[in-house]
DNA sequence: TATAAAGAGGACTAAAATTGTCCTATAAGG
DNA sequence: CCTTATAGGACAATTTTAGTCCTCTTTATA
């Protein structure tokens, strides 16, 4: 099973693109689409949640497009993969929304809630800054 | 998104009870059933995998059931999950059975991949001694 | 040896999630 | 006012997950 859904993994290479060339230009999202190998319609559904949680800005009308809204060292894989796919958990009856009816009994939950918290600290660690750095 | 399927979860929990009281029985898929309330033919499925992934042992017949065939401090959540729901990856990029055509063109792999491996190690120092001791 | 109690294994299904596509509306520059 | 771009929602195809069911094999024991 991969952590990182298709959504994501898209969003994550247009960030990147984006981060390169730090020329605080407005990507177009056709182009991004292009260059990244996506498809366009998808992107843009998905870089309009990566808007919704203030990554990144958007402007309509000509010479619109999408911008980073932040500095993207201050952009991380866990901002991207919860704004895009929601929030992360080790198991489903730590999602809030979902939850649990046996909670409180349950004898597995604490090491595991432990662990959740040393994923989400590990992919809050690495930023888009780090992943555009590769390879220049 | 949660990283523990139904199945492993269910897995979890019969291990949990298997580790519990280690009389060295044999377990009925029946009676982990209903003590972990799961549904029993899905369980069972479950169980063959761990059964593949000698993690336990299965015997037929009457008096038969799974038992354990290692020591509880040496099952991992990892061995569990893996043995589950297959490999975990942080992009399906890395799934050896997926791979990717960009594979040596890509330029987010190397901090993902690093950020996999912690992963993995993540899951694999929680046992199940560790979840079946909670609580007493 | 007949019977019954287990798991083995595969076919099948239902439901849910993922991964898109498409159409209309809205905003803004020129 | 025309064109370029995103916004947003409805819709659809595909895949995955979760589960059920049926038949077969193994084995203890009466
Ligand atoms: S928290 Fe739901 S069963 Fe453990
Ligand atoms: S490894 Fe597949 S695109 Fe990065």
């Amino acid at each position: 099973m991969e952590l990182i859904r298709r959504n994501t993994d898209y969003a994550l290479r247009a960030l990147v693109l984006m981060a390169k060339d730090r020329t605080g230009d407005v990507y177009v999202v056709t182009r991004l689409a292009n260059e990244a190998r996506v498809p366009e319609d998808f992107l843009r559904k998905t870089l309009q949640r990566l808007d919704k949680a203030g990554i990144i800005e958007s402007k309509r009308g000509p010479k619109g497009g999408f911008q980073l809204s932040k500095d993207p060292a201050r952009i991380s894989v866990l901002d991207v993969m919860e704004a895009v796919q929601g929030p992360l958990a080790v198991n489903r009856c730590f999602l809030k929304d979902i939850g649990c009816d046996n909670f409180n009994r349950c004898e597995l939950k604490e090491k595991l809630i432990g662990a959740q918290q040393d994923m989400v600290d590990l992919f809050k660690s690495v930023t888009i800054r780090e992943l555009a750095a590769e390879r220049g």
